[in-house]
DNA sequence: GCCAACGTTGGC
DNA sequence: GCCAACGTTGGC
């Protein structure tokens, strides 16, 4: 089991908006990084869901239903996307404010490289923010 | 292959 | 709205 996290700006594609529809092609993906690490997804692996821009909290845990295939919206070039489920709401939102301040969250992808919107999570840093959230799965 | 210019993302 | 960081493009 791996543990990643994907950033949605919430007035494009919210977490309410995934609970509301069920399952959703993670589309549009045009970066190498975000790209490869939506490759090394496998079904079944949690997603912390985060909500860029607006909010600037983790929001709730989404599940990996389908592993990558050809992105359709694609018109060239050789992109991917996965099938994402919502998996649970968190019980309260994590701000980016509050990750920022936890020393144990300093390596997050999120705080190192802002701009990557797939990233990786170890399951340490997984844990670590869903306690923050006072969540269980 | 280098690097300048430009575009995009996203926090503040 | 601004700006920093990063990625991409394209000329040389």
């Amino acid at each position: 089991m791996n543990y990643w996290l994907v950033k949605s700006e919430p007035f494009v594609f919210s977490y309410d908006d995934l609970v509301r529809d069920g399952v959703t092609r993670w589309d549009g993906v045009r970066n190498y990084q975000a790209r490869n690490n939506l490759r090394a997804m496998k079904e079944g692996d949690l997603c912390l869901f985060y909500h860029s821009n607006e909010g600037l909290a983790v929001v709730g845990i989404a599940k990996v239903s389908k592993e990558y295939y050809p992105d359709p919206t694609a018109e060239k070039g050789d992109w991917s996307v996965v099938e994402l489920q919502p998996y649970k709401a968190v019980q309260e939102p994590l701000t980016l404010a509050t990750i920022k301040q936890h020393p144990m969250l300093d390596q997050l992808g999120l705080v190192r490289n802002p701009r990557l919107s797939v990233m990786p999570v170890s399951s340490d840093e997984f844990f670590i923010i869903l306690d923050l959230c006072k969540t269980t799965i």
